[in-house]
DNA sequence: CCCTGATTCGC
DNA sequence: GCGAATCAGG
């Protein structure tokens, strides 16, 4: 497979939407993700908004040391939502219908632990990964797709996660932090 | 082990 | 220009 002009353009599309390069490869097919990266990089556009590793990489073989390089021709941030720092007031849910019933899953899902007891910097990082979420289906989960539930099953507006797990867990990591809880930290038993 | 992107270098 | 192999890291 060559690199034609619509590849390439899908490839921009995709890289600036944050995909990375093996789903890049994948949708494309034909090319592996080294190929991905190498045009990737060849074309210029290399650090995203988004990305698990970003640019880090050091060659053991510097001829040239810069001895405090920190140009950053970095003009454009692109795809760099405004962080306004919302105030957390008290709201979850803007609105539930005039529904009441309860559709039991069937299935174990996963625990979601009441708000009170999650940190609330676990909370705001879920808040805002849930934005990019997938929205997978039930049959669409993998062993790689977070399975963490949003929504309520028994409207339309329910779907998992989606994004990348981490390594091993069942859920993404902005997930695995609010399902995991330490025992400590979730303590008042008391009465 | 799974994944990510980064870099090198023969083609 | 291309991309496999390799590297570096989460």
């Amino acid at each position: 497979m060559s690199w034609t002009d619509e590849r390439v353009e899908l490839l921009k599309k995709m890289w600036g939407e944050g995909q990375s390069a093996s789903q890049i490869a994948k949708e494309l097919g034909g090319v592996t993700r080294n190929a991905v990266i190498g045009k990737v990089h060849r074309l210029g556009l290399s650090n995203r908004a988004t990305g698990a590793s970003p640019a880090k990489s050091e060659p053991k073989d510097k001829p040239a040391p810069a001895p405090k390089a920190e140009a950053k021709p970095r003009p454009a941030p692109k795809t760099e939502p405004a962080r306004p720092t919302p105030a957390p007031a008290a709201e979850t849910k803007p609105a539930v219908p005039a529904r009441r019933q309860i559709i039991p899953a069937g299935q174990p899902l996963p625990p979601q632990p009441s708000a009170n007891e999650i940190s609330p910097e676990a909370l705001a990082k879920v808040n805002e990964i849930e934005k990019k979420a997938k929205k997978l289906t039930l049959m669409e989960l993998t062993e790689k797709t977070c399975k963490w539930p949003v929504g309520d099953p028994a409207t339309e507006d329910f779907w998992f996660c989606g994004l990348p797990v981490e390594a091993g867990k069942p859920y993404c990591e902005a997930h695995v932090g609010v399902a995991f809880q330490p025992m400590s930290s979730r303590r008042d038993r008391r009465r």
